[in-house]
DNA sequence: CTGAAAGCGCTTACAG
DNA sequence: CTGAAAGCGCTTACAG
């Protein structure tokens, strides 16, 4: 493998005109840079990584740190941050959650030290305090997605809001028997998301004067098993079953659609049923929806890490409070209707 | 943030002591590298990962490769991968090739030579001969997952015994009417699995002297909403519909599935369908499927790089040929069943 | 515009 | 077992 060396005396000039030449920042002959291009075409150069970064202190990296990465909603976010990383030139490299605390150590405090990463990007993870101070010293900035983080950077959806936005739709169609399931909350959820949404549908029901029965506030895990085994509850006695059904999530909306379907009922007209993500699968099943573009989450949060790199000023903290809210929109398909008249 | 020096300092040793104490690899008194470890938790040190890179041309940090991320086979891999790599000490920089051509040759020139990284995992991505050429020059192994790859390491389902598998299951419950819904083939399928799979229940059916209809070859992109529409042509005419179908992934498979209820046909009773994959949403629609454990064949593919890592042999080329069978298993759940007599 | 040289922060023969 | 020093392959003040 050709070095700087090698296309230094290919080209007849010094390894810093080489160097110069190359990172086109310096000024440079004509003359000298083509000579330079070809050697380095030639041999088929690129700048070693690894003494790059020792020789500048930039690695042209971004770490990505996630609770999954095998859930539809956190590789959807993954494949936006990393198609736009890479148009820029940046690497991605990728630490998951899911081997627990000290795993969590290990990613804040060793690999933080070894300066793998010029940037974090957190999706849905809550650095603590100890967390951000490690990263302060390190002096290593970092973006959350997913909530508010105390000194530091974040662009996050306002689920309060969302929880009120798809309530709203059902009490505006003119549903009044309306239940909700919500997630239920690992440690994984560290900004309460479902928790948040619940809020938001209670206050929605609240500002309606709606009343609720207690049954109606379902809890499920998240997958569509989960929320059929609790839509198929609050369905199965017609008596005293919603007429509308808030699910925090698209999969957990298609299971409800599915538990509908077992029990002989019609989507939407004897149950309306709406969800939240704008999952792949929601267009297939019809799933009325509050999307939050996951995708476009991610390469937002890629675009504002380079920037913020580029903008790097030595005299601030890398790590300043900045909450952006991420906008959200109702998209409207087949399973919510008003409700039929008895 | 602390450096080496600083620990030698603290520690009233050489840096040479220092490092060797760390390592853990030479000889140190026990009394120095009590000194040396803590000073080094004192300080919070951790050696930069550039610095230890460019003195020995290790850079623990592996390289996957995947035409997607936000796919569940694929993302379920990468969880795989990434948990083994981070239990190792290992790095994940991951690199996906949605970008196209240009983005491809990036990947396997530029960042190749960079030295990012010690090896690569390819998953479902086939390298060429001159992308082939370029790793062994720069020294860096590849491990295919998905299909051979000539002159380089791979572990893969044997596809076309997978098709026949799953074929030979409906045979056996006595089904002689088969459909198969097969993949279309975009670039993104290096390996040609869905030709492969068709390829095997061509075989199965060939084997069991039973014919075929022109119509019931079918083809759909790989998601539920293609193979729903698939599905409702191929059970659409009774008179000519099979009685059973063989869908080339799970998704598909449920697509399917969504159809024939749509149609009022009930599975198994009316249709049989057989998937593909074991996918996380298979078991909650009762898809019988033919499993091939992505998770596990994520661990397996850092485990099996980690350890040639360990034994490569300078005298060696890089990458040699080395074919693996992974294997599959039958999940018999409810979607399939012997076809009710006529 | 250009080159010689220092420096980035480690590891590891070499000599003792 | 231990230290002084070279070397990994770049970038970038410094001087010209």
């Amino acid at each position: 493998m050709a070095g700087i060396e090698d296309v230094a005396k290919l080209a007849g000039v010094s390894t810093a005109t080489v160097s110069r030449a190359l990172s086109g920042k310096n000024s440079v002959s004509a003359k000298a840079k083509a000579k330079v291009e070809n050697a380095a075409r030639e041999l088929n150069y690129t700048a070693s990584a690894s003494a790059y970064t020792l020789a500048t202190g930039r690695t042209r990296n971004i770490g990505v740190v996630m609770p999954f990465v095998d859930r539809w909603f956190f590789s959807v976010i993954l494949e936006g941050i990393e198609t736009e990383l890479i148009d820029h030139g940046y690497d991605l490299t990728l630490y998951n959650l899911s081997g627990g605390l000290e795993q969590r150590r290990k990613i804040f405090f060793e690999f933080v030290n070894r300066k793998r990463v010029d940037a974090f990007i957190a999706v849905a993870v809550k650095p603590t305090e100890d967390e951000l101070k490690q990263l302060a010293i390190a002096g290593i900035p970092i973006l959350g997605l997913g909530g508010p983080i105390p000194g530091a950077r974040t662009v996050a959806v306002d689920e309060t809001n969302a929880g009120k936005v798809a309530t709203q739709h059902l009490i505006d169609l003119g549903h009044t028997r309306i239940a909700i399931i919500s997630g239920t909350i690992g440690q994984e959820m560290e900004f309460h998301q479902p928790n948040l949404r619940r809020q938001g549908y209670l206050e929605a029901l609240k500002a309606a004067d709606l009343s609720v029965k207690a049954t109606w506030l379902a809890e499920a895990d998240f997958t569509m098993a989960g929320a059929y085994i609790e839509g198929k509850k609050l369905l199965q006695d017609r008596g005293s079953a919603p007429t509308a059904i808030f699910a925090a999530s698209d999969e957990m909306a298609i299971g409800v659609i599915m538990a509908a379907r077992d029990l002989g009922l019609s989507v939407p007209k004897d149950v309306s049923i709406i969800g939240m993500d704008n999952h792949d699968l929601a267009d297939f099943f019809g799933v009325t929806t509050i999307s939050q573009s996951a995708r476009a989450q991610g390469t937002n949060a890629a675009k504002h890490v380079i920037e913020l790199l580029d903008r790097l000023d030595p005299n601030q903290p890398v790590n300043i409070e900045e909450n952006e809210e991420w906008p959200i929109e109702l998209v409207v398909r087949t399973s919510t209707a008003a409700p039929t008249q008895k």
